[in-house]
DNA sequence: CCTTGTGAATGCGTTCACAGCA
DNA sequence: TGCTGTGAACGCATTCACAAGG
């Protein structure tokens, strides 16, 4: 593809559906495997199964950024990775530094994934002294001190906070401080950030807690299994204003 | 998101909807840290600006739960936290396999909020066999083999997968079959699975590609928006990925 | 024919604003 | 006098179904 035939959208609409914004690297992925395998053209029906969604919604999603499909046809497999990674800003480099080398940090620092598109790990940040220095992922740990000056001398925007809870708030203002406007936040905590700042956080505790919730209505369609839990809520269809079949306990 | 394909007549579930289970993890965490500090009763106002969401939305959350409030006082934190906990299953004990342990699994294994809230970390399992019996964070590893009989023994229903994205499908078939029926998964890749099994996924790379996207709109706010950019045509990479990166392979 | 692209219809979630109650 | 609980309005996202066009 790629033709002089520069069928611009036109409809340059600067509104992407955040929806849409979120299954986009969804598409990329699965557009990158095909790439891999060499497949040309990928129709919407197949592109959608690998990506595990709709077929009408991608078909919506791709209207967004434009018109690049073919129809009859389908998607032109190398053209679209490029379109989507532009669109998600993935042609260029976007240093990232970590906050917070224990366990996780030091996975993420591992992470392979990181440095595969447009994510470069520029540094690695922890507030142990005795952690400055040591090599993580080959790369060396720097003492918290320098943050600010880590930040501005290698233009990062983004950053990572992979520190306890306690410290999360306190790093975060310091990012954003000396200029992060997108944080990804592991710390089990509710960040505050001035406006125009983007935070997205991954919480582990909190999946496993929704997965929990959805685990326990299914036990409690069937005859539990497990007998030992304390009052397995039991099946409640009609309207709303359930509750009713607990004891009014009132810890103290 | 998460939550396969569960149509199912809606006669069952006390209808919570997905948004609010989503958010009651959220909240629960702030009403446990109000219950450490003894503070007795909290207005809808107060919870929400510390679970970072609108009180009327808080509201509406709490109202599908019941009216666990008092009108002109607000809620009982100690019984809320009960209710809430109920809710989400908390109040029995959830043994969760690990699946993968690599320096994400690892982490995961020492993550504190693990054990904190009703979950248990039953076993983890490893495909390498240089690993079986090596203990981390205080529990030995064990080998794949025996994947069927630890998830049968343990009466194992959360499974998390931490492996490599070429291993994931598998070992979710595995333990899928095992009668694993609600997964975590932190592999960048697309799992299928049966109805009434719930996966939900945790994926490092889409949540920086999210912020790569609005940190590039942010940056093409002042200097030049957009321009003409998709006139630069993708170079002609056929056969080979425009960087040939790894799709992304979680750490081993 | 085929598959894309998209208005229209539907469903879900959020917000508003106020009635209801301690 | 508060603050909760909730119907109603609104806006966003998904799905439908079909016209458009290779």
């Amino acid at each position: 593809m790629a033709t002089g035939r520069t069928h611009r959208p036109a409809t340059r609409s600067r509104g992407i559906p955040e929806a849409t914004v979120a299954r986009l690297p969804l598409y990329l992925r699965a557009l990158t495997a095909l790439s891999e395998r060499s497949v040309p053209t990928v129709s919407s029906e197949e592109l959608a199964a690998a990506a595990g969604v709709n077929s009408a919604k991608l078909r919506k999603d791709f209207s967004y950024l434009g018109s690049y499909g073919t129809r009859g046809v389908g998607y032109d497999v190398e053209y679209l990775v490029y379109q989507i990674s532009r669109e998600l800003g993935l042609t260029q480099d976007w240093p990232v530094v970590i906050v917070g080398i224990g366990n996780l940090g030091a996975a993420l620092a591992n992470y392979g994934g990181f440095a595969s598109r447009g994510f470069r790990v520029a540094a690695l940040i922890d507030a142990d002294p005795s952690m400055a220095g040591k090599p993580v992922a080959g790369i060396p740990v720097q003492h918290t001190d320098d943050l600010e000056k880590i930040i501005d001398e290698n233009g990062v925007s983004i950053g990572v906070i992979a520190t306890p809870a306690g410290a999360a708030q306190q790093v975060c203002d310091r990012l954003v401080a000396a200029g992060v406007t997108s944080i990804l936040n592991f710390a089990p905590t509710v960040l505050s950030v001035p406006d125009g700042v983007d935070v997205r956080k991954v919480d582990l505790s909190i999946e496993l807690q929704i997965l929990a919730f959805h685990e326990q209505r299914k036990a409690g369609e069937e005859a539990s299994p497990d007998g030992s839990g304390p009052a397995a809520a039991p099946k409640d269809t009609s309207g709303q204003g359930p509750d009713g079949d607990v004891p009014a306990v009132m810890p103290a």
